[in-house]
DNA sequence: TCAAAAGTGTTATCCTTACACCCATGT
DNA sequence: ACATGGGTGTAAGGATAACACTTTTGA
């Protein structure tokens, strides 16, 4: 990376789903999220951001998005000339390439929010009542604000789990000081970290807003196949929603949601080679973008 | 504004509805958007913008949003040294201020995209019919490609109008040649620019970004309320969501969707003094803010 | 009395959710 | 035979969309 004289750094959130595991890119040891200076030479950030990528990676991406931009004053020196200003992305790519860089490596994002993975019903509601939720407890104490911000973000006391609060959840151990990051900030530490990977910087922070973003828009846009290989089965289909959205999905549902959807048609070719009756194949139809909007009403509109 | 060091520019988006019109706020005559250098001392880029705008309309600022970050080669002068990074926030205040000073004005937003005002279902559908379409007919030519995404974006030959696709609709003027906008960038013009105020630079772009932001943030989160008064008949309501989606809504349909929503109260009094029955005032409930998450399931979640 | 808006009732339709069940394959 | 996933049918409930209609006020 060669310095340039705009003084802006673009973070990358650069996302992937391998193994039933949605995983991210990370550097220094999975300390950080890549992030460099942005060149000159560029068109715009996002030619910027995809040719240090596709650079860095040797492979092309193909949803980008840009995420948000920070200049807090917190994130560089107290220097009002050293206030630097980061934009960060979150970006799909298809398929993982073997990490010939032992600077970079790729980790299930839920090594760093555990508590967000709330697919097997079991597992995770024990980390959440017997670890989180006491001293989530005794952060709020009688303070009723504070109970209900915690039932409703944990979904509790007849709230359900909104998996899209990610960023909030977040915000809420910060604030109660159950991350390690909120030590370094100043905040009065509670009762001991809650399980999960510390980040530098707000690293974690641009992560928990990369996920529930595209937690978000999964339910609207076709972004799921950017992830996936061209031939899929509705099954593989089905496990990148549920890695992403945390969340078991039902089966005969979900299937009839997508062949509604028309989003996808079959190959006429078989996935064989297993145990198991073999799953019609399927591809994602590029038309559907052009044909469709990709906007839910929700609005009573008038006549028709 | 005093120079900073770090050379980014905010980009404000100032909206308000004000007489059943969505309003924005100018400079220039209505050629530009309000913008200034973000100033040092401010710990956050939210908080800059918030105390910028509050100073210079003297009126406090409900909801604020990111929008987007540019920082394209073409909007400074063609030095790296020159480039400029542009952070663009939507904004939303209740009510509007008399214009004491007169650089600043509010404008229609329809002004500015006449086509996006289909609530009157005569007036408008002359200016697409009549003006647009014959001339993005012969940007389109014989291309299939190019006929099917004027008929989706502007809701002709089988597709409905979609109030969201704002920007898509201006892109596509653009790549036409029929913004003079696009003549400025060196776009080959076509068959004469067509209805709706220029604006300097990319400031027309990143309003119609704000448009299609708001119209699709108020389907699923209750942000009319910023700009309407504490207390508001239905049919304000209603009004008001008319304005910011360019459509007219179903009276009956329109009452029991906010009313099963929970979203208002009565507060006992009526709209009096007009020649017509009372109407019942109501007033946003802010505690759903903290009982309800607002974000649509969609997804086939299994068991419960 | 009339215009304009405030309201209420009702129905058909679609989508979502949940439950039950059978099918095909490799081990 | 059986475990695993593939795949289909259906019915209840709720939300949405469209229609018709009554009520209440000020001018």
């Amino acid at each position: 990376m060669s310095e340039i004289s705009t003084r802006a750094d673009l973070i990358a959130v650069l996302v992937a789903v391998t193994a039933r595991e949605p995983r991210v890119l990370t550097i220094e040891a999975g300390l950080a999220l890549p992030s460099g200076s942005l060149e000159s030479g560029h068109r715009s950030l996002q030619a910027g951001l995809r040719a240090w990528v596709e650079r860095q990676t040797h492979h092309p991406l193909g949803y980008v998005e840009q995420l948000y931009t920070f200049a807090d004053q917190t994130r560089g020196s107290s220097l009002d000339q050293d206030r630097r200003i980061s934009i960060s992305y979150l970006a799909l790519t298809r398929e993982i390439k073997p990490q010939d860089e032992d600077a970079a490596s790729w980790r299930s994002w839920y090594d760093y929010f555990p508590w967000e993975d709330q697919r097997e019903t079991i597992g995770n509601q024990a980390l959440i009542d017997q670890i989180m939720l006491p001293r989530l407890g005794v952060w709020a104490g009688v303070l009723a604000d504070r109970q209900l911000r915690v039932d409703v973000l944990f979904g509790r006391n007849g709230h359900r789990w909104n998996e899209e609060l990610v960023l909030q959840r977040y915000e809420l151990l910060y604030q109660a000081g159950l991350v390690p990051e909120a030590r370094r900030d100043g905040i009065v530490i509670g009762a001991g970290p809650v399980p999960g990977l510390e980040m530098q910087h707000d690293h974690r922070r641009i992560l928990a807003t990369a996920i529930a973003r595209l937690r978000a828009k999964i339910k609207y846009r076709p972004v799921v196949f950017e992830l996936l290989p061209q031939d899929f089965t509705l099954l593989e289909l089905q496990q990148a929603v549920e890695a992403l959205a945390g969340q078991a999905l039902h089966k005969p549902n979900f299937r009839r949601l997508i062949e509604q959807q028309e989003l996808v048609e079959e190959t006429g070719q078989f996935a064989t080679g297993l145990a198991r009756r073999p799953a019609k194949l399927f591809r994602f139809r590029p038309s559907v973008l052009e044909e469709r909007a990709f906007a839910g009403s929700k609005l009573p509109l008038v006549r028709s």
